[in-house]
DNA sequence: TCGTTGAGTGAGAAGGCTATCACAAAGACC
DNA sequence: GGTCTTTGTGATAGCCTTCTCACTCAACGA
């Protein structure tokens, strides 16, 4: 090392401000791009960037979020991580705030209030700007989202209908989604279909449900009583693949004939596979399968699982874009609309045109 | 809305000390309990933050950290978060720094090297204090850990093994794992084993070959070689499962037999069984299958994949431990040894003993 | 009596930035 | 020639904390 102050301290502005001979007024709005920029002489602003790059100068961001009261970052508040729902939802959010100058601070409240409240507390003493919060259908919120509706800030939620609580919100179109399965395996043939809902408390469960017998009802198709399942309001994480596996074995007890099957959610399909396969019956063979979401295992189970893909990136973003309309608007808060994003089918598998008698 | 002037400025430290009767030094000391607070006479300390409660102050992160130039934040840089084994990662380190005064700054940077480049740079200009790096496999990070490295802050790796970059870094002892495949299928009476190993550069790779060939010269088992594939070299996320299908569909033709077959990864395992069910071969009663990591899905195929476990949560724990040891003790990194975590059979469905006349 | 020590508190100065206002020069307009 | 607007730059005052030093008072030993 040479003989230097070992200080190395950082280049602060006023560094710039001495070497490039302005004022730290004018250095400051031309290295934040303020509006008055405009107004900089075009070899000012040259210059100043160029000594600015020179010195590998850095604005602090503490001083300036403690001068201009703007934190340039938003909270994201999910559910819980591990759910493989959730994740595309995040590459969606991140991808939009991407760009921005936003900064995404993400908290995982692992399927509990208390720690979701905790980190509601948290993010806001951080003075995040805005707030996603990504949900999934395992996680009773109680009156959590009132407690963000309080916050004075731009907040949206995604994957959870949350329209009555005044808080805007994104999801997928369950009742098309609902619609869609029923409609692809009446095309296959299949008259005889069984169904494992989701928990009756569950918006996106009616919905799916509603859609469902929508096209029943067009179609003239009869949905047999008996052979409609309900998963119980359990909430661990597992819960999907266990309540599908166990209706599943309860259906195939009563020995009613069914020759597909339309699961809540994929999980709760992979659940009624491992059934099936137990009982010796192969899927799509003996039994046609449809789930719900389009997760990644959907794709690498064997036979692939045909599902309704939700379209979770897009889900995301269109979530974030609001948000951030909102703050550029200078709004404390999104429009508090329930927005609809429409689901696909995806065909892989599990499904098969009914055949023996049934056809 | 009672008369009161509209601003709602916050509560500052000054508003409690003017309400309390005491210096702001004085209530600084107090409610960030430095150590000076030692000689703060108890019932002082006691009227503070009484008043501080009743004003309902919190203190502005943005003043403390440029006046005490700490963030009271760590990066988490993913390599990819929709990687289901970073997942649990990502929890073991959330875990590990609930309490702490730290908050994790995650950035994924969707298996992309500039993104990482510039997410690194982003979380430098946010002044974390310390930096996890959560790799995998298919990510080629060139120089990028370099520069990890010349960051002058405690950082740690989970998931790769970079020793030789001088690095601290977490993994599971993949040499351990592959001679625990290797047994298990012995154990099963297995005498004719494919392999299908990951890509050659790749040292996670190299160890479990070596655990696997360790374990075959102390048993006397034969591994033929004319068995072994290879992963590619290719680096997009769905590799793995492509992977596996097209060695296993290579294995196939070339007409030897092999009653049970070792996948590098999970990922891998579901590609190779979605080929041998193709070919009309069933798991586990034609071949026997064994993966590696237990990620969610090797639970909730059918049949479950008997796998190895990397204990991923415990390696994001231990990591941000390493972290928040080397940040306690003020130095600037974190030391640069290899932990090797032990990993651990978890027996499903998909292995079984051999049968027919390999009895 | 004089330092000396320790407990307890306060004054004042940063920390690096931006917002606001003020100022200066130049052209436009009546 | 005076006023107004536009363009371009600088001075100053904080934003809210924490840190450093200094001070007071009491007790204590020499």
């Amino acid at each position: 090392m040479p003989p230097h102050k070992p200080k190395s301290k950082r280049v602060t502005l006023l560094d710039v401000a001495r070497k490039a001979g302005f004022s730290p007024s004018t250095v400051s709005i031309v290295l934040s791009e303020a509006p008055l920029s405009r107004y900089v002489a075009a070899q000012t602003k040259e210059r100043i960037r160029k000594t600015a790059a020179a010195l590998g100068y850095r604005p602090d961001v503490f001083a300036r979020s403690l001068r201009s009261r703007r934190s340039n970052t938003v909270g994201v508040l999910v559910f819980d991580i591990s759910d493989p729902f959730c994740v595309f939802i995040l590459q969606g959010i991140e991808k939009t705030l991407h760009g921005t100058p936003y900064l995404p601070i993400l908290m995982d409240a692992h399927n509990d209030q208390k720690r979701f409240a905790g980190y509601l507390d948290l993010l806001m003493e951080r003075r995040v700007e805005g707030l996603i919060v990504v949900a999934n259908w395992l996680f009773d919120e109680g009156e959590l989202l009132s407690t963000v509706k309080a916050e004075k800030i731009p907040s949206v939620v995604v994957g959870r209908d949350t329209s009555e609580k005044e808080l805007g919100s994104v999801i997928v179109d369950n009742e098309a989604g609902g619609y869609e399965v029923m409609k692809h395996l009446y095309e296959l043939g299949h008259r005889r279909i069984a169904v494992i809902r989701g928990p009756d408390s569950l918006r996106d469960s009616q919905r799916r449900w509603a859609g469902m017998q929508r096209f029943a009802q067009e179609s003239g198709l009869e949905l047999d009583p008996r052979k409609v399942r309900t998963l119980p309001e359990v909430l661990d994480p597992t819960s999907g693949f266990q309540g599908g596996l166990q209706a599943t074995e309860d259906l195939l007890r009563t020995r009613l004939k069914f020759t597909a099957l339309a699961a809540f959610d994929d999980l709760t399909a992979l659940g009624a596979m491992r059934a099936l396969s137990a009982a010796g019956r192969s899927v799509p063979q003996d039994c046609s399968m449809v789930g719900f979401d389009d997760v990644p295992m959907a794709g690498f189970c064997t036979p692939g699982l045909t599902t309704i893909r939700q379209p979770m990136e897009e889900m995301g973003g269109t979530a974030t874009k609001r948000m951030l309309d909102a703050l550029a608007a200078s709004e404390t808060e999104v429009s508090p609309d329930l927005q609809l994003l429409p689901p696909t089918l995806v065909l892989r598998d599990s499904t098969a045109p009914v055949r023996g008698k049934d056809a």
